[in-house]
DNA sequence: TATCAACACGAAACCGTTTTCGTTTGATCT
DNA sequence: AGATCAAACGAAAACGGTTTCGTGTTGATA
């Protein structure tokens, strides 16, 4: 086992300061052209690398970005990851991971830990919890240290901070006139409860869709869950007691198993009824039939929030402007509509 | 914006040396009463908390583990990484994710700029890239200078260190003789290259189930796909060239694609011809029919690689002793397959 | 009254860097 | 010859903690 060789080791092994040392791997000026070959050639052998952590306690600057989100075995968070790391990795950046589970104490407490020096900025995206109770108060102790933070998808109003999200309301418009335009009439929405901002939005859409085409509202047609968990009661339930031709989800897998159920019925998707859910994942293009969605670019997400954070992160000015970057959403055209 | 409180400030506030603080604010009992009372109290008003880079640079240990994974917009992977965060984070660890995407090169540069400070020790996935080369020198470095190194699921055996796998023979051989015992005769076998461990073992078991029920291994049924990437042309070709019975896929999303490719053909599954897929994820859980599935318990194996990581990190002895543990796989049945 | 232990606290080293500010040489200029 | 200057290097502070070892004070004891 060979240990890690420090600017000290090599200082005593070449009989030089430890000042010299470092200048010399930085090739500086103030040393002669003999010493640097000498202290550069020793370096390379011994494989010396400085340490992070020494650095990282001079600059005051980590290079590690914390990434807080409510879950990971979900396809939409999994691709912003992916898109934080290939710009945070391009940038010399390290990405921490934390999971609140959901839960407004483990978001608190991830934060506590990763602010004391491990980060230089926050990526976040809210738990269903913190948005709930609408205590933000981690967040803005945070900002107030000049932590910079991100928030992307679910997101307050109430922090002062950049936001990245895509246009939830627009989304579920799209989708809706798009089942409009194909003669639906009897258009269902599975949703959570309006807490959740993403939820919100998405409901305003649907309803604005459905207005502008003089098509009434029925509250009896909107079905809240309280939570993202699958409620496979709730929603049996529903497709029982309720008439409908197409169906608008707010993510793949209530969308996916509202299909089943209705198959088993015997009817024919996209024949009878038409199905759109949000986030473009594997469940949607594997499903049978393939479901057309509202594709929320995850992965551009990521990339956006991180530049955004590197961005202020690297600023030397202390500027308080902050940006909200608002994504277009698309729809992927499948088989679950008509086409 | 107030920026974070230190053990200096506090110091000059109260008029007494650092030392003191410090050690009044672990409680020590070298100091008294009244001075421990006043300084803790000051603390809490200002909420200091201690600097985690200046701890790491004092105790040589940074309290992260860094995790190198090919993919993460993989379901067993996420699910790993849960297990890993569930287990680390009441140890009170954090995690740093790092993205191979399956590239040699990316795996050698994440783990060299962990590894000079960053973190107290890996747990590793290996890239297919890497398994091809066979080329593990990074890997042996970094565990020649003393870090712990814990490799899951794709594994060598050519590194020194822990290593936590499933049973991946056992997996397949458990899922072709259940497909034996249901009467099938002609199943096939759609998995990856050798140079993948874990393809190469999950071959091995289907060919003993073959074997030990006496029917013959047809090679012209075991399709070997270059990589983990969809291949939907190969997959194509192959179905549209041999009649089977039933299939046995290395993931989710062969299986999957499979599935809807032989529905197309109008062959009833599982009355025609059965399936079943590794990884119990949410495709399989949702697809149509639902898939039976070899689990991986993916988030098990996730805790115990980070149980095996804390446990070498935090021993105080150098010995040299690594174990393997091995998972059992578990059939999940579902309706891919007869009852 | 001299001695001594216990108490309460401070000085300083240390972790591994970076960086500022000397200081020592030898050469050049007047 | 003495002053000046640049080149080449070292000493030391700083980042924010922890920890060892001293040290001054107090009260009790002989």
């Amino acid at each position: 086992m060979k240990a890690k060789i420090t600017l000290k080791d090599i200082a005593r092994e070449l009989e030089v300061s430890i000042s010299t040392v470092s200048k010399a791997l930085k090739n500086s000026e103030e040393i002669s052209r003999d010493t640097k070959e000498k202290i550069q050639a020793f370096a390379k052998l011994y494989n010396y690398k400085p340490n992070n952590i020494a650095i990282s306690l001079k600059n005051k600057r980590t290079k590690n970005i914390g990434v807080v989100i409510p879950a990971i075995v979900h396809h939409f968070f999994t691709t912003v990851i992916r898109g934080i790391e290939k710009y945070a990795n391009a940038k010399g950046y390290n990405v921490i991971v934390c999971l609140s589970e959901e839960s407004f104490d483990k978001e608190v407490i991830n934060m506590e830990m990763l602010a004391n020096g491990s980060i230089d900025g926050f990526i976040m995206s809210l738990s269903s919890e913190t948005q709930q109770k609408g205590d933000y108060n981690h967040l803005k102790e945070v900002t107030e240290q000049g932590i910079p933070v991100v928030l992307f998808d679910r997101i307050t109003n109430e922090v002062n901070c950049d936001k990245v999200i895509i246009d939830d309301q627009l989304g579920a418009y799209l989708a809706t006139k798009k089942l409009i335009e194909q003669g639906r009439k009897k258009i269902a929405l599975i949703t959570t409860d309006d807490y959740l901002s993403v939820s919100k939005a998405r409901t305003q859409g649907y309803r604005k869709a459905l207005s502008e085409s003089a098509l009434d509202v029925d509250e009896s047609r909107i079905l809240k869950l309280s939570s993202m968990e699958m409620d496979e009661k709730s929603i049996g339930d529903f497709f029982d007691t309720h008439e409908v031709d197409a169906v608008l989800c707010v993510n793949e897998i209530f969308t996916v198993f509202s299909m089943k159920l209705v198959q088993e019925k015997g009817l024919n998707i996209p024949k009878d009824i038409s199905f759109i859910g949000f986030t473009d994942g594997l469940l949607s293009k594997y499903a049978n039939p393939s479901l057309t969605v509202v594709a929320q670019h995850g992965e551009k997400m990521g990339e956006i929030s991180a530049q955004m954070l590197i961005d202020k992160v690297e600023s030397e000015n202390e500027e308080e402007t902050f940006h909200t970057k608002i994504l277009e959403p698309t729809l992927v055209i499948r088989d679950s509509t008509i086409n």
